[in-house]
DNA sequence: AAATGAGATGCAACAGAAGTGCATTCTTTT
DNA sequence: AAAAGAATGCACTTCTGTTGCATCTCATTT
């Protein structure tokens, strides 16, 4: 049950232009490569696809996205950074959009669970939350 | 109300020995260091405390410090791990051990919240844990 | 006590990821 | 067409983590 969608470039332009990010070539086709890809991708993985395409253009696309609410940034410990393009009510806030990201020790693949919502977290006194990254670490079901 | 215990180096000498850990000076001098801040501290906090040792050396020290169960490493993707003291019947153990840990986006300082225990996570057929790793970000008491 | 050997430390160098300044190219507006 | 603004490409830098190898320290054995 991959949660794989698949946006024609219309839609994808769409997308774009709603964030308020002009969607040049580039950017179309990194959100769609993105897109379609059921786990969260790094620098690397932009630069293996599109290499062509210089790594800082690959660079400010991700952050312009991120900025933009367009993708969000996973860290799941391995020390790169990953990216997973939201959900389409997913404004990234603290009451509803939370999700729980699961990386799989064997195929080192991070996914998001987007169905897996973050419970709630109590806190000591004085300390007040504004984001909370939970991530389990462990075998996906692909390899077990 | 910090969590901090200050052991005499006889007691530190004790706890590596008990981890099959040879207390040399530096690596007593380190634990110290670590176990009287209540937060968790990168190598860089590390160098800047010892100036007169080695990078090398204290990295290789918390290493040790992790492998032999005496440490946990702390990504709060900050981009830097840290590592914090593990509470002494700790073995880093999914089912009893793993807190939460608290990055305050004020004072950039991360804690040990060793009270909070990670609730039960729920994961999707096919998917098995074997860690988990959460970080909520906010201001801490300190800087509220 | 001297020799031995394992482990700890220090120095140097490297790798990978992230980030920045600036020149160039492309797109949109006037 | 000209000008302005945004995106891209190239080079370079910084930061963190990591490793190889020589040297030193210390406990044990002879
Ligand atoms: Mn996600
Ligand atoms: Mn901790
Ligand atoms: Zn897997
Ligand atoms: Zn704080």
């Amino acid at each position: 049950m991959p949660n794989t969608v698949i946006n024609t470039m219309e839609e994808i332009e769409e997308i774009l232009e709603e964030r308020g990010v002009r969607p040049t070539t580039m950017r179309l086709l990194i959100y769609k490569f993105l897109s379609e890809k059921r786990v969260a991708l790094s620098l690397k993985d932009l630069e293996n696809k599109f290499d062509r395409s210089d790594r800082t253009t690959l660079f400010r696309t991700l952050k312009t996205f991120e900025d933009k609410g367009i993708v969000h940034q996973i860290d799941d410990g391995s020390g790169v950074n990953k990216y997973a393009v939201c959900a389409l009510e997913c404004n990234c806030e603290i009451e509803n959009d939370l999700h729980l990201h699961f990386h799989c020790n064997t195929c080192n693949e991070t996914t998001c669970l987007t169905d897996h919502k973050i419970p709630q977290i109590s806190l000591p006194a004085g300390y007040s939350a504004e984001n909370v990254n939970l991530v389990v670490k462990g075998v996906c079901e692909k390899c077990s």
